[in-house]
DNA sequence: GTAGTCATGTAAGACGTTACATGATTCT
DNA sequence: AGAATCATGTAACGTCTTACATGACTAC
């Protein structure tokens, strides 16, 4: 579960509400958990357990409370232990590739209309996180540090998509009439 | 639930038993399932419930009794219609990333430390691929397409790690002194 | 004799998503 | 009138991994 230490980490820079927390998942491709309830709640009301965040409750007015959490030094303390563990390599479920394996009962038709949808949705992917680096202020940029490392987050997704989609030049290029 | 079209994937290229997907599962980037016996095992027996494959116990000296399966034409049908669907975009979870996010309390050294046991980890996993992709004959290769296919499967994976470290590259390169 | 391979399967639990439940306010 | 946003939480289910269980044979 790393989810705890996304959580974390966000913290660490400034107290969320759990709604906060969501609609920050929702729009990354960073934390990729798609910023669902369960795991959000559940997870904050856990660290809160653990005593590695605090709830304060906010009363608002013509509006629900919100619990706001922060982040306490035993929370500083084990994230900073995760922050310095060895890296795990990314995972890559590529479900486009796997239908490329199977691809042997397509015609040359199918196989390079299926390939040009793969490639339509990766530009659309690309100009969106194009989009998000340009709007994104959701980030410490306290340090010149802290900016060049959120501006690299951003460069590497879009790289990835510049990367698959030379790839898939490539694939078309080299790909036999037969 | 893409498992169950990796596996009829497989088997519309020939016959296996659960054991011999297992092992190519496990050594596999593409099939990225653990190649745990769950999985697999029980994907097979639920396939075989829809015959969309069908099972035949191979009786074997000194050695336990094997299941093969084989697909049907049901599961050929099945098969082509997910091969022709709109393709997913990859998912990329990247937990190095998420630790880079959070180093704003991590000192110069601990920083460059981080980042070069992550291009270590990224080399050794880039060579492991190149391997791979030297001995790899377990996918079918009847005509030029479905060779040419299978490489580029393998230089995909290639392709992301070289990305990846030509990209951690400038991440050292730009990293402010502070 | 200890570990590894061949071979199948089950059980328990972690991780992740979708949907349900509530309720006021605001926007179209 | 209907949908969207704010705000929290639970329930059910799907996916994935680790571990357990069995048993014969092989290699060191």
């Amino acid at each position: 579960m790393t989810i705890q230490y996304a959580i974390l980490g966000l913290l660490s820079w400034k107290s969320f509400s759990g709604y906060e927390l969501k609609k920050l998942f929702s729009n990354s491709s960073l934390f990729y958990w798609s910023g669902n309830n369960n795991q959000i709640y559940v997870t904050l009301l856990n660290l809160n357990k653990e005593k590695l965040v605090t709830q304060e409750i906010q009363q608002q007015e013509n509006l629900p409370a919100k619990k706001i959490y922060s982040i306490t030094k035993k929370g500083l303390t084990e994230l900073k232990k995760w922050t310095l563990a060895n890296p795990e390599l990314p995972e890559i479920r590529n479900a486009f590739l796997i239908q490329l394996a199977g691809a042997h009962f397509l015609s040359h038709e199918e196989l390079l209309d299926l390939i040009s949808r793969y490639e339509e949705e990766l530009y659309l992917a690309l100009l969106m996180e194009r989009e998000k680096a340009k709007r994104d202020t959701d980030h410490p940029n306290r340090t010149k540090r802290e900016t060049f490392l959120w501006s690299m987050i951003n460069k590497n997704f879009e790289s990835f998509y510049e990367n698959e989609i030379k790839w898939l030049t490539l694939v078309k290029k080299g790909l036999p009439h037969e």
